[in-house]
This record gives structure tokens, sequence and C-alpha cells, in this order.
DNA sequence: CTGAAAGCGCTTACAG
DNA sequence: CTGAAAGCGCTTACAG
């Protein structure tokens, strides 16, 4: 493999003067630098990144440290950002480091990374209300960006998808058809993302004269059986007790209430509508439903590319508190939602 | 971060024998090798491996680099083998840098990653016969392992099943039972364990004597959604030409299967046997059949530490020739399989 | 058993 | 505009 010193002695320069040449130091006479660069590409020169970060203190890579649950394999979109992230920071000319998280200090797999691997930052997901790691990481000074904030109003580099507005344009949608009584099958309580989205399906539901019932809440993990047992719940209850629609911050969620659904013979859109996110591959999956389901939806995908330019530049040391990138989902109305059934409580309003 | 120098200072050392003492060279006096390890302790000292990676030229990392296919995200084994694999590594001090695949070129990623990370070796899964990838890690003489070979008999470290034994032990089960017409549902013809599971297939139905017809071989992806179009199509033939029994490369597969025949209102096991390779949690995803299916099984999970020994090896020094893990599949007779329904052919004979 | 020295391949003040 | 020198933190012949 040539080196600096190989291209230097080849054109009668030293290696500092190559080095320069290559790495762009305005400087350096224009001519001299073609002929740097020539004889670089001709002797296939390759910069030995392991030097550079010696001397940098650079890597040139970043870490994501996955915390592993027994049912993560169930949950594809995981799988989508570790694909798109790797892919968009190959494109910045960024290696990503993977490893998993098995012990119960959720701290000690980012120690452990950083003694061996020395990369520059790290990509966190599913960041919980004082987390651990985010509080490490800030004590420790070590850049990092976070795919979900973990308070509303957070200090630190992120990139999330607007939680509030979502619940609010949901809410709306099914209040407009004359929705009053409406169920939310969440995700986890502790996420903040599910926190958010429930403060707002408050606010809305209260802007919209409509009454929030704690028994048609529920919180768990995205998955069909959660959706299922939760719609039951609220769908079991007498009639005019029983929601007309049913939120669900995620399509599996949906699949399960489409599931009680239909194991209660209860029609959709007719007798129950049904508004989703969708986090995944927004369209393909909701499109498959019978009928189709409405949902807002941004794919995991979307995230990738902000996440790595806000990491790269936190990195290149811009201050952490500015960077941050917050996306709209989209609306799809599809067929999953129609008005509100008439029923005795409407006469009596 | 305390430094071998500053080790030394504090103790009235040289670098060089601190860092002796500290990578167990056994001229070191051992009371030296104490009053350093203490120091060390005490100061927290983290070798910087960029530094020894300049100097030793290894690097502490692998790469996998996982090739993009539309329908990854339906496949959980990738994602059990990437978090198997990194965490095998990882108690191995071994960190691994992940990166995907997008372009025409299959190599091209490898040369970018080794550009780029120093890497010092590859995981490969997924092989395809006469796979450029093998060919250029071997040209370029970089260390690599495979999950799975691309020849039966392969010059390289390999990791795999043995995938003749259970294509040899599912036919006898079956064939034991009486059924003579039996179906094939197996993955990618490219693909050399489906290969070598099709060849041992016929070797094993001649073997007892059972005519092979190649209109009751299907290959394709091993998704829910080809099973299901393969057995239909198995499963409309008139009586008498349509197999009692079919074996599937995967249990996603095997669901299409059980779909097609409930569709086609065929019992299992009275009307057809199935059986099928498992290769994600042998078991949980079998016994949730209904009714039970009777596998070959094992996980992926089982390939990661193999996986990772054979590639420390390799990168150690060891010749390749040598470094293979071959392993059996355990079998789980569950109630998908029973006695070739009595027909007129067996009347007959 | 230990130390001084050279070197891995680069970058970057400091001179000129 | 270019070069000589120092240094990043380690390892490892070579002396003693």
């Amino acid at each position: 493999m040539a080196t600096l010193k190989d291209i230097g002695a080849e054109l009668g320069l030293s290696p500092a003067t190559v080095s320069r040449a290559l790495n762009g130091f305005p400087e350096v006479n224009s001519e001299t630098r073609e002929r740097v660069r020539e004889a670089a590409d001709r002797l296939g020169y390759r910069p030995n990144r392991v030097a550079q970060r010696l001397v940098t203190g650079r890597s040139g890579m970043v870490g994501m440290i996955l915390r592993m649950r027994p049912d993560m394999r169930e949950d594809p979109t995981l799988f989508d950002m570790l694909t798109g992230l790797s892919a968009a920071l190959s494109l910045r000319d960024v290696d990503l480091v993977l490893a998993v998280d098995q012990e119960t200090d959720p701290v000690a797999a980012y120690e452990r990374m950083l003694s061996r691997s020395l990369v520059d930052g790290f990509i966190l997901a599913a960041p919980e209300p004082d987390d651990p790691r985010i509080a490490y990481l800030q004590a420790h000074d070590l850049p990092f960006v976070v795919h979900g904030r973990h308070a509303f109003q957070a200090d630190y580099p992120f990139y999330d998808i607007d939680n509030r507005k979502l619940a609010r344009d949901s809410v709306a949608l099914l209040t407009s058809l004359g929705h009053r009584r409406i169920g939310f099958v969440n995700g986890e309580a502790e996420l903040t993302y599910a926190q958010d989205r429930l403060r707002e399906f408050r606010v809305a539901m209260a802007a919209a004269g409509a009454p929030v019932e704690d028994s048609l809440i529920s919180h768990g993990r995205l998955t069909e059986s959660h959706g299922y047992a939760s719609a039951l719940a609220m769908l079991s209850r007498p009639e005019g007790l029983r929601p007309t629609a049913i939120l669900c911050s995620g399509t599996m969620l949906a699949k399960g209430v489409y599931r009680a659904a239909h194991d209660l013979a209860i029609a959709i859109p007719q007798a129950l509508s049904v508004v989703a996110h969708d986090d995944i591959w927004p369209g393909l999956e909701a499109d498959r439903f019978d009928p189709p389901l409405t949902t807002t939806a941004k794919s995991m995908r979307a995230a990738c590319d902000p996440l790595a330019d806000l990491l790269i530049q936190r990195i290149a040391g811009a201050a952490p508190a500015g960077l941050r990138h917050i996306e709209e989902a989209d609306f799809f109305l599809r067929e999953s939602t129609g008005p509100a059934p008439p029923r005795e409580g409407d006469a009596r309003r």
C-alpha cells in the first residue's frame, strides 16, 4: 500500500506537502496539487485511517448499541433503522459499529465500546425519560444523536416526528366525523412519544368537547396481541359505553384491533373507526388492511439521513442545543374511518 | 486518559516495560508486573486501540456487509444473526462493523469498507455458487468466514449445518411412514444449501424406492407466499397424483403449506404430512402450528459462537482449509406427520 | 529483567 | 509555497 512518503519520493516532495495537497489546504501550489493527485491515483494511494485517527483523535466510526429485548424480532422497524442508518452513514464515509447490550447496567456497553473502538459518537434509539445512557454521554461530553427524544424540550441533538401534531390531527379527524367516545391504544407508558401523544390526545379531545375516559386508554408494546387485548376490553363494554373509534400508536396494534372487531362482529368503519400511526413503510402495510387503514405516517427510513447529518455536525463540533430535526407525519385518509354511528347518546345531545 | 508513559512515570519504569508487563510477556519480573497492574487499574488505563493497530496492523474489528433485499424485513433470521454475532464477538473483544450493500457490484462494498475501516476480516452470509465476494477475499488473502458454504467442498473457513443429513432424515421419516409421493418446497435454486438438500432428497428417495417427480419440487424464497403457492399447485393435482407429504426448507414455507391445505380442506396429518427445517428458534415457532409442526431444527443463534471463533482463529493466522464447523440439526417429531393415507396406488402394490 | 530507540503513517505548528 | 521536526500511543528488535 502506497504511503505519503512513497508519493513524496516519487515526486521529490516531502510527505507534509503531499498531505496538504491531498487534504485541500489552500496554500499548496495548484500545479503541485495536480501532480500529487495524479501520482496518488496512479499508485492507488489510500490514506491509512488508523494513522489519521491516531493524530486527529477522530475515528470515522459511530456506534449504535441495541438493547436486546425478547420481542425485537417481531419489530421490523429496528431492522429498517439499522440498515437505513448504515447506508446513510456509508454515504458520508462513516462506518457503523454495532453492539448489543445484554447487561443490566445500560451504560456498561457504551463504556466498553468506547474503550475498544474509539467511535466518535453514538446513535441512540428509544430513549426513556431520565435515560441513564443520555446522562452518561452528556456527562462525558460524548457526541450523540437520539432517535426520538426523552423529553419534549431536549437539549441534545435529536430527530423526532411531531407526535403531538399527529395525535391532534387524528383526534380532529375523528371528532369532525362525529365521534365522541374515542379509545386510544398507545405505546408503552414510559416512552416519551407515548406520553406526548397521550397529552395531545387529551388536549385535542378537550378542545372538541369530547370526554376522555381512562378505561379507554391503554399502554403497552406495539404488538398485535396488545392491540387485540386492548380492543377486546374496550369493545366488550355495553353498547353505549363502547368507543366508536380507536386511535392506535402503531399499525400492529391496529391489526389487533381489527381482529378484535372481527371477533365481536363489529364492522369497520360502520360501527368502529380506526386510525393508526404507521412508522414502517407508509402505505405498504396499511393498504393491505381490510378495509384499508387510515394512518398518519412517516417511515423509520426518513429518520436516517437527518440522524446521520446531525451526528456528523455534532462530531464536527456544533453545539448540541440547536441540532434538531422534527418531521411532520403525513396523513393518509383510507377507508377505516367514517361517520360516527347514530345512537341514543347522540339523540339526547 | 492514562497512557503507558503515565504509568511508567508513576512507577519509574519505561513505557516499554509497562507494555510488556501488561501484555503478559514472560520475561517481566512478577513483582514489577504486579505493580504495573495495580497502577494501571488505579489510573484507569485503557490501551489506545488505534495506536496498537497502527503498529500491529490489527484492528480488532470485523465487518459484515448485508445485501439489501426488499423482503429482508420479513426474515427474522438475519436479525438474529446480526445480534447473535455482535454479542459473540463482543465477548471476544472484537467489534462488528456493519454496512449495507446497495450497489450492483457485490465486491465494491468490501473494497470500501477495507479502505475505510481496516477491519481484520469479514463474515459472509448466504453465499452463492461462484460467489464473487469469496473470490475477491481469497484473491486478496483477506480473512473471512462464511455462514453456509458455497460449495460442498469449501476450502475456506465456514460454519454450516449438515444439510444433507437433515434432508436424509426427513425423507427417511416420511418413507418409513409409508409416503412415496413426497413434495419438496425448497429454498432458492442458486443457494448451496438448497442444492445440497435437493441432492440428498433425491438420493434418499431413491434409496427408499420412491419416485421423484420434478413437478413436486419447487424453489423460491423462504416466505409464506412461496410456500402457499407451491403447495396449492401440488395439492390441486388430481387425487392420486397429489403428494401425501411435503418437505419444506423453512417454517415460513410450512406456514404457507398449512394455509394451502386448509383452503383445500386437506387435513394435516391425516391426508398430508408436513416436515420442515426450522432455523429460527427451534420449537418456538413450530409448536404454535396447528397441528404442531415436525421439524429438523438448528437456530441461527447456534452459528454465532462458532463463526466468531473460526474468524478469530483465521485472523490469528490459522490456515483456512481446516477451519470448519458442521453442526447437525436436531429432530423434533411433532404432530404434522403421520402414516400415509391408504389409496388405490397402495392397494395395487 | 529493563531501557533507549526506532517506527507504524499520518498531521500540523514552526521556520524559511 | 514547501520542508524538517515533533508527536499521536503504542510495540518490539536490540543492547545491556
